[in-house]
DNA sequence: TGAAATTGATTATCATGCTAATTATATTGA
DNA sequence: TCAATATAATTAGCATGATAATCAATTTCA
């Protein structure tokens, strides 16, 4: 996250970068990119957030449900996907076990893996989720009001 | 952060977001920029890191540095100008307090208040983190070679 | 003017990211 | 073949984000 609120003027960043050679026009984009991320994060969190849920339980759901040909991946498939470290992959699947939206099976091939698929609960959870998700990030674009700033 | 590796395909996300009416086009650009960003705050993070520091204790010194005028900003001012929660704040200056980088005085106007300013060490640190923060940017948007994936 | 509300800052506690170390199973190769 | 190495997953413990509750000082206004 960029947690910087109003983002340097440009003549702000030539004060800082040119003087290391830097391109403020670069990094102006750069930092106008992380902020409108950040921004949009923050809002896709809260949503989460507001369902009992959170962006990587849904991601956890998304990778398991869009694998094409398979109703099931390896816990270590499903960290391969995503951009977290193994331990935390662990701690969701737990999580996401517990509230019973996936279940787990041993794999015969290796007593080591486990194949984790969606039970018909998480299914429904994750498609109710779905809506809310595109709609965020579909206004967040292209903004019926105004957008950003929300304090 | 966005931590889906692989992004949806346009086919994918029409299967997904059709049905309820978003724009393919709209929610690919925004996945593509949130990835983007997570990645480059990835990196950032992983300077500091290095460093022994961290992204939000050097934002907090740029907005101490960069405000006109002025050598000193209350500890509220500066959770004004960053979107972090005031018990985040508090901590990140005590840590700042505590490795000599900032300096705490009162103020006469109001006892509750803290003014906050840099040191000199705070200046030095600022100045050595500065250019190699822009570096990582700059480089980021054009890569010289292959960026992204790093695992 | 003094009780009520507000504000600046902190503490307590939780969630979620990380790395390092551990356990159990599989694989490799001298 | 069996010791060494690699791999799948977990546990332990830390860092840093959050909210709720608290404390002290200030401001408001009946």
């Amino acid at each position: 996250m960029f947690f910087l609120k109003e983002l340097p003027t440009r003549q702000m960043i030539d004060g800082y970068a040119g003087q290391y050679g830097a391109n403020a026009e670069t990094i102006a984009t750069a930092l106008d990119m992380m902020r409108r991320a950040s921004l949009l994060v923050r809002r896709i969190d809260a949503y989460f957030a507001a369902q009992g849920f959170s962006q990587l339980r849904f991601l956890v759901l998304i990778v398991i449900d869009r694998e094409p040909k398979r109703t099931s991946l390896r816990a270590s498939e499903i960290a391969d996907r995503l951009d977290v470290s193994r331990p935390v992959i662990t701690r969701t699947l737990q999580n996401l076990l517990k509230d019973g939206l996936i279940a787990e099976r041993g794999t015969d091939a290796d007593k080591r893996a486990k194949r984790i698929s969606l039970t018909p609960s998480g299914s429904d959870r994750l498609g109710a989720l779905l809506p809310g998700y595109f709609r965020i990030i579909d206004s967040f674009i292209k903004p019926p009001q105004a957008p950003e700033n929300q304090n």
